[in-house]
DNA sequence: GGTAGGATAAGCT
DNA sequence: GCTTATCCTACCA
């Protein structure tokens, strides 16, 4: 089944209202000549230079930051804690550093591919509900890395494709493992996901 | 069921 | 040097 990927015109609206609406939305990777695709069920919005909690907070555009400077439907992928990337899609208009952090898949697609990706170098196995639980957990999935930094999602080998949004019970929280502005209501998540990020699954 | 601590490196002060 | 938009293992209940 052919799927429409969403235009740079989604992107390019409010990033809270964006993070809502990624929501259901798939995720397709042909990295390394495998498919494997996933359905967003939990985003955080970072909105941008008065968000203490984003990584352009004040404005600090640098090497790691440009991508969230460029044109909105852009892949911004950073690397945390030494070992993880996560991946973002940046929101608003060309030049405003906002993006919305993917949080949580539900796999649909290439699930041995993920399976195998995500047990490397750990000889034992990942629960099918750990494959895609948490942003460092889906971009490993679906063999994300700093190679994707500054892409469009709209073609190419990562990109956000149109899923059924219908009737999506939706939970507003706090976003997870941050410090800074820890009451502002910035991650959405399906209610009761099975596929969500732990800290993710409650309902409020 | 839960949580504490370690891994590991870029970017900041 | 210290912090970090994390994950995994070990350990305790």
């Amino acid at each position: 089944m052919r799927r429409s990927p969403l235009a740079l015109s989604f992107y390019a609206r409010p990033t809270v209202e964006v993070a809502r609406r990624l929501l259901g939305q798939i995720i397709v990777s042909d990295v390394g000549g495998r498919r494997t695709a996933g359905r967003i069920v939990e985003t955080e919005a970072y909105v941008g230079p008065h968000d203490p909690a984003c990584h352009a907070w004040g404005g600090r555009r640098t090497p790691r930051t440009e991508a969230l400077y460029g044109p909105p439907g852009t892949a911004y992928v950073y690397f945390t804690y030494g070992m993880h990337w996560c991946l973002n899609a940046v929101t608003e208009a060309a030049g405003y550093p906002a993006a919305v952090l993917i949080r949580a898949l539900e796999p649909l697609d290439g699930v041995d591919t993920m399976r195998r990706r995500r047990a490397r170098g750990r000889g034992g196995k990942v629960a099918d509900s750990d494959l895609c639980a948490g942003p460092a957990r889906l971009c490993e999935a679906l063999g994300i890395t700093g190679r994707l930094n500054g892409i469009p999602l709209q073609r190419g080998a990562l990109r956000v494709v149109r899923g059924d949004r219908r009737r999506l019970p939706v939970a507003v929280t706090p976003r997870i493992g941050i410090t800074a502005a820890v009451d502002w209501p910035l991650r959405f998540v399906l209610l009761d996901s099975p596929w969500a990020s732990r800290g993710g699954r409650g309902r409020r």
